[in-house]
DNA sequence: CAAGTGCCTTTATC
DNA sequence: AGATAAAGGCACT
């Protein structure tokens, strides 16, 4: 961590595309919120603000390397959109969300963040952790409002099950706390998932309590630099079997249809297609599928 | 406005 | 392996 001080105000200027609405609107991160013209955060320990002036990005209180590293500038996004389209639903994806960008999240708080999420509405996941960090998260404030900090594993580790579903999170609430306590003790290292290869790291996610296929995935591509991840929901299903079920054999495609939840099998099946139909950057290609077919959801197709 | 349905799924059990 | 059920409670219709 760097100790200086960035109370003043600062601009990067971005050379290659960059939304800063979208990018933290589409759902990656839930605990960003817009007042006025300035978005306000908190990541890590310290709270800052970030707008968007035409191409200039200005923020306060946060240094421009970490600016830069969160919110995935130094992604070659060109290049990563060139690789993703391989089909006219990716272009017109990547067409409508022009400059969404993958975040790089804070692995602890991501890895609860999408615990929290299972079978959860993108409102109540938010009001969930935002439950979280203020029982158990540190104060801090900023521009004169307040802010509270994601709550350390240790702090996690030692609250009860009950004091932690007192947050909404329902029976998620034990996951959230058996889970703390294997990283709180250093039975599990989120660091070192960063040195291994993709399907180890992701192995090891999965023997965690509370962590399925689709939460290892989104903790991967969210918060781990792994780009390829290809986390599969209820509406990536429903893309691949309005999109792409000719990858599929039919009797497959039919199955999943008309059932709720993916088998194991089944949803290794579908990722395992992202992966390797879109390639080292699949994880941007299902970010821009997702959001842009719940933009238009509910709108009569073209 | 009430009641029903769905929710960026995981786990347990057979 | 695949099918089935259960699991808070909130959000939206």
């Amino acid at each position: 961590m760097k100790s200086e001080v960035f109370m003043e105000k600062m601009v990067l200027q971005p050379s290659q595309p960059f939304n800063l609405d979208l990018t933290l609107r589409c759902g990656q991160a839930f605990r960003w919120e817009k007042i006025g013209v300035w978005w306000y955060g908190i990541v890590a320990d310290k709270p800052f603000k970030v707008r968007q002036n035409g191409n200039a990005l200005e923020f306060e209180n946060i240094s421009a390397s970490f600016v830069e590293k969160y919110f995935g500038l130094r992604d070659d996004l060109p290049l990563i959109l060139k690789q993703i389209t391989k089909d006219k639903h990716v272009e017109a994806a990547v067409n409508a969300l022009k400059g969404l960008r993958v975040l790089r999240q804070n692995p602890w708080e991501c890895l609860v963040s999408y615990i929290c999420a299972t079978y959860k509405s993108i409102p109540a996941i938010k009001r969930m952790l935002f439950n979280l960090s203020k029982k158990f998260g540190e104060k801090a404030v900023f521009d004169y409002r307040v802010f509270y900090t994601f709550p350390e594993p240790q702090r996690l580790a030692k609250a009860s099950p009950a004091e932690i579903a007192s947050c909404g999170l329902g029976y998620r609430a034990k996951y959230v706390a058996e889970t703390a306590k294997k990283v709180a003790s250093g039975e599990f290292s989120i660091e070192e998932l960063q040195a291994m290869p993709f399907e180890e790291a992701r192995k090891k996610l999965l023997a965690l309590p509370g962590v399925g296929p689709k939460v290892a995935d989104c903790v991967l591509l969210f918060s781990l630099e792994r780009l390829e991840a290809f986390p599969v929901d209820v509406w990536m299903k429903r893309i691949i079997i309005k999109h792409y079920a000719i990858h599929f054999e039919g009797e497959f495609v039919r199955r999943i249809s008309h059932k709720k939840s993916l088998t194991t099998t089944e949803y290794e099946k579908l990722s395992l297609f992202g992966r390797s139909y879109f390639g080292k950057f699949a994880g941007y290609a299902q970010e821009y599928l997702f959001h842009f077919e719940r933009v238009n959801a509910g709108k009569a197709p073209a």
